[in-house]
DNA sequence: CTGACTTTGTGCATCGGTTCACAAAGGGAT
DNA sequence: ATCCCTTTGTGAACCGATGCACAAAGTCAG
């Protein structure tokens, strides 16, 4: 339990970042089953990879295993924590109260570690004002003074494609830099401001791709022409 | 206008597939404005990609610009179309009206183009019965019967984790293999089925990382003990 | 028909990520 | 203390994706 050597790289690649949260859900379930211990062969079918991969993103944060035994698996929690940022706690901005904004702000996992949706915005006069996951929900007009009262430093947009835009650009005139975006629409935004997209529909017609190629098969006799 | 060489290569990269949808979004949105010709720096553009990328993606389905021009929109509106499998219907079963699944249901983006909600299935017999969407939410005893009768082909999972694992291993078992898990779960499939997953807090997570870093900056005076 | 101009399609260098395979490091038994 | 066994951490080869830069191919004006 010594200081194991300074070993932040400051340099961790984006697909072991993208792994990380991955690796920190398996790893709870174990640390809620009462495993001390796990070797990087068990962690990494838990989370669905190789191992040797595991392997690798777990020591760009460092050396925390020990040879022969493996992780001590409390101890690698709070390390992949810390290195995601989950120590501390994060307000998050729900923008569009739809039937997805409703779905997300009762999405448990939200809550669960180290995020905290700590406001609801929407434009539509029906829904200002109900409350939704025990939120109150505010009109859009008070965007800036909301996000600058409950510190919000991430903002998840729910809102319809056309004003996912003009929403994003108001969040980041008041110093956001981080946006998850749910809306059809590419979002122009300028350097250092960080955008993740989800969308429903781009996942649908990736599967739609593959299963067109199964059906036909490699001796596809379709419309070859 | 005459036959462009067969080009199909029977191998696209996944990356370029990905993008795919992205592109056609972009054409859709050029389609009805009005604009019959498009340039790969424009497209690119609208798409958020650059042109060079843009220009090899479409090489891989074939040589469907003109030199000196750039692309016809409706063709190529037509080509990426065919190439992802929108050109045929798929019926999609939704497993899981919580309020991610009611969301999913109601989310124009799904039917818009070449998918249909073609089944809602859930187990609590409070929401079995509704009609959501103007789809009848059907009891999972009747998963399999239900997937048979209305040809599903995709079914997307938005059940608890708990009930992830068991609704995918009888949906295999009738011959679903195409799977779109918004379950935070790693799932165990067989071969030749296809799982893509969407994990809202995998995202915010990844935000938290970036944005831990931003504001630690470069010469981030924090608890380096 | 010719020549200037535009824009595609692609060869090539580069880069980041994955995987293999093994030396180094630790634990535990004798 | 020594040896054997397990498992990590990583060097190196490999693989796919990206981006540059340009020749090839087309349009259009005169």
């Amino acid at each position: 339990m010594k200081s194991p050597s300074q070993p932040r790289d400051r340099g961790i690649p984006e697909a072991t970042v993208a792994r990380l949260p991955l690796y920190l859900r398996a790893l709870h379930g174990m640390a809620e089953r009462g495993v001390a211990t796990v070797s990087s062969e068990d962690l990494a079918a838990a989370a669905g990879v190789n191992s040797a991969k595991l392997r690798k993103d777990l020591s760009h944060l460092g050396s925390y295993g020990t040879r022969g035994v493996g992780y001590e698996v409390e101890y690698l929690v709070y390390q992949i924590s810390r290195e995601l940022g989950l120590t501390q706690d994060w307000a998050v901005a729900i923008v569009g109260v739809g039937n997805l904004g409703r779905a997300l702000a009762n999405y448990g996992g939200f809550v669960s570690r180290g995020f905290r949706v700590a406001a609801l915005v929407d434009a539509d006069p029906e829904v200002v004002g109900d409350t939704i996951a025990g939120l109150n929900v505010e009109h859009i007009d008070e965007l800036e003074a909301v996000i600058k009262r409950r510190g919000v430093s991430i903002v998840v947009l729910a809102t319809p494609a056309a004003a996912a835009q003009e929403v994003c650009e108001r969040v980041i005139a008041v110093g956001v830099t981080s946006i998850l975006n749910f809306a059809p629409v590419v979002l122009s935004v300028p350097d250092g401001v960080d955008v993740r997209k989800v969308d429903l529909s781009i996942e649908l017609q990736i599967l739609a791709f593959h299963e067109q190629r199964k059906a036909g098969g490699p001796l596809m006799a379709v419309d070859s022409q």
